[in-house]
DNA sequence: TGGCCTGATTAAAACGTATCAATCACAATG
DNA sequence: CATTGTGATTGATACGTTTTAATCAGGCCA
């Protein structure tokens, strides 16, 4: 309750607020022998900082804005690990707020981080309508696009070449004499779900093949239920396809479960292979070959980014990075 | 820049300051007509509440922190979920901290904390001592334990009950016949672990058996690496127990995968169950037996103990909440 | 000795809001 | 009509910090 302040560290001291201060922000300003002393006075009393009156006065704050699509998703699980992480380092706050895929919740999340005076925002889009975003700008609110692309160059952002990605791995399965190539994704909405499918059509057509072979199986969800849904829904015709690409690695392990209940044997019936490389992946019966993307360094690399735009807001020169995914060789594939 | 002040609010709807800061707070205090009128101020002139100042001059903020030990692992990922949503229902935004099972990140997460003037803390604790945690209560910053059971009737916390769900599972396994039984568990220092121990001890009593009786093998790490490991030790014996109780489900996964690639069925020859029903339990190739918490609803309960506290300081009652787990049965069990 | 410079310290103002006592308008009551 | 009461609104103050200009104490040089 008794809430000790900058001016009781400065009585105890025997200094005003203001050389306390000093000692706070910039220590190199104030004598050898004051600093001592006042820093002292902070330990005796248990001085901590009020955040809020300093951001009050000084007009930005120490924390940044995080907002995922999906905690839930290891995906972005792992995203937030590095931006916490990073930002933790420098000095900064982290508030999460989770957009559940839901525009409404996006909205209440980016209102909150406006209240708070965040000094920037990193946000992975829940849709493309980035037209909203602008105005966070407009209120000197730093920002980078996580997992996005940029629109214009005005802007910071790291993503993944999630094109490159589908050629990886239609490309692997190609070499590994696939004929008839399936490809089981998710909503036609999520940006990541197309590009991948890009991807894999320039494998095909590099290799000398029609893109339009690629038979696409669409479900509306990435969750392993509905990998063994689709798993089911081929299972039910007349002739499986060689190899299968699967948008991400929830739905490939859905889809290795249905197939390995039915018989059919992984790799040597079906080659199979995911996208994203969770932990997963690798512990399943037959090891998943899949797509790995350097997520950790996603989420460390944006707050970066964020953090030089914070701090050196005329120096700054914005960045799209784009970062290359790997190919993961394991037991599904031939 | 230019940024918008309550003041500028109330010149335009022509009332002063403080009928503007009612009808954000109290807006039954204030008659329709202004009220309407200064809305339609603060939609057009974009006006969003500056929380620092709010929270200076208040001398409280709508900001809870969170820290968890582990943010990568799926059980601390459901619970932050649990969290955001309630915290967000209320109004309230999360400060996240994670603080990888290392004290000093812990110390660091509840200085920020501090400094940030949170209404309340959520923590699951990354050691047993739990003093310094009394210092923020007497800093005026509520508290509520997470999957940690309370020290002293003082304090909140909520949990749930290992003890129960180690019972659970070994008994679940002697019903089903089992003689040797195998617990695969985590370093020592892991509360939960131990507390699963016991209760499987208890199940084993119960039974009429010797607790005596349970073969413990103890990994440095609870990840599916460290299971596959943990087979291989088991493989390299003799004889293989009958049956295998793992402290948390990565294990078991990866025990899962060790065993069936050296030709041990599951559950014929050996029957296997995990703990905490992740997602990817119930998607391995044996579907996986496991002992389900009520995950995220044990983040919503925190944060909802935590926010009466705030919100009800002298009625609120202290309250101490254990839930109990659920048995899952799925392939891997006889 | 007087003037000037430098580095250390201070005093005071400002940030944007919430709160509380005071004021106001006006209707109801005696 | 005078009084009281009620509900709506206002004005002023304080929250804890940062920052800028001003002050101060010495040291140096002429």
């Amino acid at each position: 309750m008794a809430t000790v302040s900058i001016k009781d560290v400065a009585a105890r001291a025997g200094v005003s607020p203001g050389t306390v201060s000093n000692v706070l922000n910039r220590p190199e300003k104030v004598a050898g022998g004051t600093r001592t002393r006042v820093e002292a006075a902070i330990r005796e009393l248990g001085f901590v900082r009020h955040g809020s009156a300093s951001t009050l006065r000084a007009g930005h704050s120490r924390t940044i804005g995080l907002s995922v699509i999906d905690i839930g998703n290891p995906f972005f699980t792992d995203v937030a690990a590095g931006v916490e992480d990073m930002a933790s380092e420098r000095g900064y706050a982290v508030i999460l707020g989770n957009s559940s895929g839901s525009r409404l919740k996006e909205e209440r999340n980016l209102l909150v981080f406006a209240e708070q005076r965040v000094r920037g925002v990193l946000i992975t889009p829940s849709d493309e309508d980035l037209g909203r975003l602008e105005r966070l700008r407009e209120r000197g609110i730093a920002l980078v696009l996580v997992d996005h692309p940029a629109e214009r160059s005005s802007q910071c952002a790291v993503a993944v070449n999630d094109v490159t990605g589908g050629a990886m791995a239609v490309g692997h399965l190609l070499r590994g004499g696939a004929g008839r190539i399936g490809y089981v994704t998710g909503p036609a909405a999520i940006r990541q779900c197309q590009d991948r499918r890009r991807g894999a059509e320039q494998a095909l057509a590099a290799a000398g093949r029609d893109p339009a072979e690629l038979r696409e199986i669409a479900m509306p969800a990435m969750t392993a239920k509905a990998g063994q849904q689709a798993a089911e829904k081929l299972l039910a015709e007349d002739t499986l396809p060689d190899a299968l690409f699967c948008a991400n690695d929830l739905l490939a392990l859905g889809m290795l479960r249905g197939l390995l209940q039915a018989g059919v044997r992984v790799p040597d019936d079906v080659s199979l292979i995911g996208y994203d490389d969770i932990d997963f992946a690798s512990a399943s019966t037959v090891s998943l070959s899949s797509i790995r993307q350097p997520t950790y360094q996603l989420g460390r690399v944006a707050t970066e980014l964020l953090l030089d735009e914070c701090d050196n807001p005329d120096t700054h020169a914005h960045q799209q990075i784009m970062f290359q995914p790997d190919l993961v060789v394991r037991e599904s594939t031939r």
